[in-house]
DNA sequence: TCCAGCATATATCGATGCGATATAGATTTG
DNA sequence: CAAATCTATATCGCATCGATATATGCTGGA
């Protein structure tokens, strides 16, 4: 799924400038989902306007850059359901957190503990703003969807890190203790 | 966290090739936690010698390029050690799967749910390996402790699909209905 | 009150990394 | 017996990341 397709299918939920596509997988329903960057986005939107993806209308703004709003095209919008017809490419997951604690016993055992405890601090923030948004039940159903996969898996995830803290905790301060030994 | 680190961290767990490296990413007890192309991970492992981070021997094969084993140094450990102790970067999820789901109104009902029994059936898969994996309880508390993560994750996420199948299935047919009408 | 830091907003650039491809014999599968 | 897959290294073009530049408004703490 390249960066051009991805902004497609956010400018298929409502016009925006590329920062606000920047901002959509960050924070909003597409957050955690995908994601890309500044210098994947405005190369990205030049070229769908090129092709006649998009339509971009520029807004002067007093004292601050134009900002640029794109909207879909009726070809951009069928090239965006032409992309989703193709096979998804399998999932990529990339975690300094897991590769890290992989190797807990190579790390300090507070360190261990500071790394889990700030994880958990932050599915509580994500869980909490996921449960807080009030215009959910107006979304189609497939926004609904993935946002109730999104609640599972972090719940799931906060669970297993509060009920297997101890237990990792206690097993890496033996080990260190016999190695010292 | 960088391919390098990456590499140090495969080799922290024992000798290996290029070519090991690449499948400990999506096979071993690494995989789905991060990965690397063979494209970043040569030209890595080559930087990592001329560093001194690693030492390489050659092993000649009859009528086969030359086996390139490479086994981390002192140096290299304690460099590893070093990145492991910067603050995790955070977690990447590049998901086709869930970005499609997303938009599931746009999609054919059919096809939602062929996609979405391929995903249930990749989970029971990588479920089944990963729970018939017998030499587990002799590694490391950290690899533990991060397969276990992983089959928390995966069964929570199997379940939930299997549970919200048939409504979003539905709810996408009447969509449908109503917009044919 | 002032200033630091953050938010808005677009854009570019060097370094990094992906994905495809080349090469080539061995081994497995239909 | 052929086709496909596995072992194994390596490179190349292109996409993408992360940092930085630019310019200004807003907000909160010393």
């Amino acid at each position: 799924m390249d960066t051009r397709t991805l902004c497609l299918g956010v400018l298929n939920r409502g016009d925006a400038s590329g920062y606000e596509i920047k901002k959509s997988f960050e924070e909003g329903p597409l957050a955690h989902i995908h994601e890309a960057s500044f210098g994947a986005i405005y190369p990205a939107l030049t070229r769908l306007s090129d092709e006649g993806m998009v339509d971009c209308h520029e807004y002067a703004q007093d004292k601050r850059p134009d900002k640029k709003v794109y909207s879909l095209t009726e070809k951009g919008r069928s090239a965006l359901e032409d992309a989703l017809h193709a096979a998804p490419a399998p999932d990529k997951v990339r975690s300094d957190f897991l590769f890290m604690l992989f190797f807990a016993q190579l790390l300090p055992v507070e360190r261990l503990a500071a790394l889990i405890d700030a994880r958990i601090a932050w599915y509580d923030e994500i869980l909490e703003r996921m449960t807080s948004c009030e215009e959910l039940p107006k979304r189609p159903a497939g926004e609904r969807f993935v946002h109730g996969f999104g609640l599972t898996i972090y719940r799931a995830a906060r669970d297993y890190l509060i009920k297997n803290r101890a237990a990792l905790l206690a097993e890496c301060r033996g080990a260190d203790q016999s190695a010292a030994e």
